[in-house]
DNA sequence: TAAATGTTGCC
DNA sequence: GCAACATTT
């Protein structure tokens, strides 16, 4: 019989703002104690890592709903402000906490954050896996060592089969007395002045039952085509759960579930190995700490990175003159999100057109995707940078031109957010200034005015990328 | 998870 | 002249 005044369990939830297939909320409330659940906002221990802009947006809401889930079930969510090993430290002090459980963390801060409060308090910590299908230090090859490149990780993962049994939602949880708690609205998460979030309200719903949902609508509309309509940005054919994902308002487990559920096909296939891709990112950050900040392939400190305010600012406004190139910048910029062959495309043409640093491109990523996650931002700007696990740098150099005629044929996504090129036909669409100046002039496009040229040629900007890595290479040698 | 360039074989 | 295939970066 638990008692509200018995000293409780604190459930800190960090990134897994569920309660369906929550192992530590199963924990804390299989432990028959009352159950304390705990959000820190940390915007210190993380460094450069501290959500961004659209994060914050994205976590106010998840928050809000996980609130009222927890207020349904009797056990208010606690919320507090500060480094997280001080406050959780306090919380447990002032409750008289007996136990603490956690998600098992990947980002080195939080890793960190772990052991400090190891060192501070004395009552057990116990760390279940909530982020991913499998602990960070379950795969790993035959000698022991952890994997480097994704295709032998993946098969590795798909050897041990289908996910464990995802735990359901607890139906009723014991309440400890209610500490402090600060107001969500207090911690400013939304932007005002200028509020900036329109997109993203028409863009998204955060917080779990929106997320199941689309998990549903997903399996039972694109994922039998994902295969080959997940390559085509202007059509709807991804699931869009990363944000959901990364916040964890469903588990990656009930994910591949789902998958598997809808029946056997190469679309079912390709869509998990994203969600392995999303695993084997994790398991490098797990055993890479560096990976957000320093090259996995350490030839590449030599990179002869340029530096270019203007290339960069012209990137990041989606003002290169590259139609796909501005098209998914300007997605990412109004929606908090790209579509993952831009994501290629825009990262391969920035780190090799402008041979601008992967580091700067990762930095506006992180502070403008809802989906924002350390080791899968850090881990595919290093696979485009060609610094990263699976190297093969020739292989990356995307021309935006051939992959947007490849992939945006009628150049629908281009039309979608580069209206100013809404009225040029298909053939000129993804290389205006290659257009007769009568077709030009037809679709009210004057090069330069309402529209930018090039800011590289991109003939040159893939000779000098490709010289700087054959330059890289030699030295190696 | 690419693109450019060179070569062959056919009209 | 050009499409299919092979090689190189």
């Amino acid at each position: 019989m638990t008692t509200p005044s018995a000293p409780p369990a604190l459930l800190w939830l960090r990134r897994e703002l569920r309660l369906h297939d929550n192992r530590a909320l199963a924990a804390a409330v299989g432990s028959a104690r009352p159950v304390l659940p705990v959000y820190v906002l940390d915007d210190a221990t993380p460094g450069p890592w501290a959500d961004g802009g659209a994060s914050r947006w994205w976590l106010h809401h998840s928050l809000s709903e996980l609130a009222a889930s927890f207020a349904a079930l009797g056990a208010p969510l606690v919320l507090r402000r500060g480094r997280t090993a001080g406050v959780l430290a306090a919380l447990a002090a002032e409750t008289g906490a007996a136990e603490i459980h956690a998600g098992q963390p990947i980002e080195p801060w939080a890793i960190a954050a772990v052991a400090e409060l190891r060192a501070r308090l004395t009552i057990p910590i116990n760390l279940h896996r909530t982020l991913t299908l499998h602990g960070p230090d379950a795969i790993r090859t035959q000698t022991g060592t952890p994997y480097g490149v994704f295709t032998p990780f993946a098969r590795a993962c798909r050897l041990r089969g289908e996910p464990e049994r995802p735990v359901p939602a607890p139906s009723r949880m014991p309440a400890a007395i209610a500490p402090h708690s600060d107001r969500l609205e207090a911690w400013r998460l939304l932007p005002s002045r200028p509020d900036w979030a329109g997109g993203l309200r028409t863009a998204w719903q955060p917080g779990e039952a929106a997320a199941r949902k689309r998990l549903a609508t997903f399996a039972a509309g694109p994922l039998p085509s994902y295969a080959t309509a997940r390559d085509l940005p202007g059509v709807e054919g991804t699931s869009r759960l990363s944000p959901h994902l990364h916040f964890g308002e469903i588990s990656p487990d009930a994910a591949w579930r789902a998958a598997t559920a809808a029946g056997a096909g190469r679309g079912i296939e390709v869509w998990q190995n994203e969600i392995l891709w999303r695993e084997f990112s994790a398991n490098l950050l797990w055993h890479h700490p560096n990976l957000p900040f320093a090259p996995l392939r350490p030839e590449f400190a030599a990179m002869p990175w340029r530096t270019d305010p203007d290339g960069l600012r012209a990137w990041q406004r989606g003002e290169t003159g590259i139609p796909i190139v501005d098209a998914g910048m300007r997605q990412l910029w109004q929606t908090g999100w790209m579509h993952n062959r831009v994501r290629m495309i825009v990262a391969s043409f920035l780190v090799k057109h402008l041979l601008l640093p992967w580091q700067d491109g990762a930095a506006w990523f992180w502070d403008t995707l809802v989906d924002a996650d350390l080791a899968s931002n850090s881990a595919q700007w290093q696979w485009v940078a060609g610094s990263g696990a699976d190297a093969a740098p020739y292989f990356r150099i995307f021309n935006p031109v051939l992959q947007g005629t490849k992939f945006d044929p009628d150049g629908a996504y281009v039309r979608r957010y580069v209206p100013e090129l809404a009225n040029v036909p298909a053939a000129e669409i993804h290389a205006p200034w290659q257009a007769p100046d009568l077709v030009l002039r037809g679709a009210g496009v004057a090069l330069g005015r309402n529209y930018p040229k090039p800011i590289v040629d991109l003939a040159a900007g893939r000779q000098r990328a490709l010289d700087a890595l054959a330059a890289l290479n030699k030295a190696r040698s």
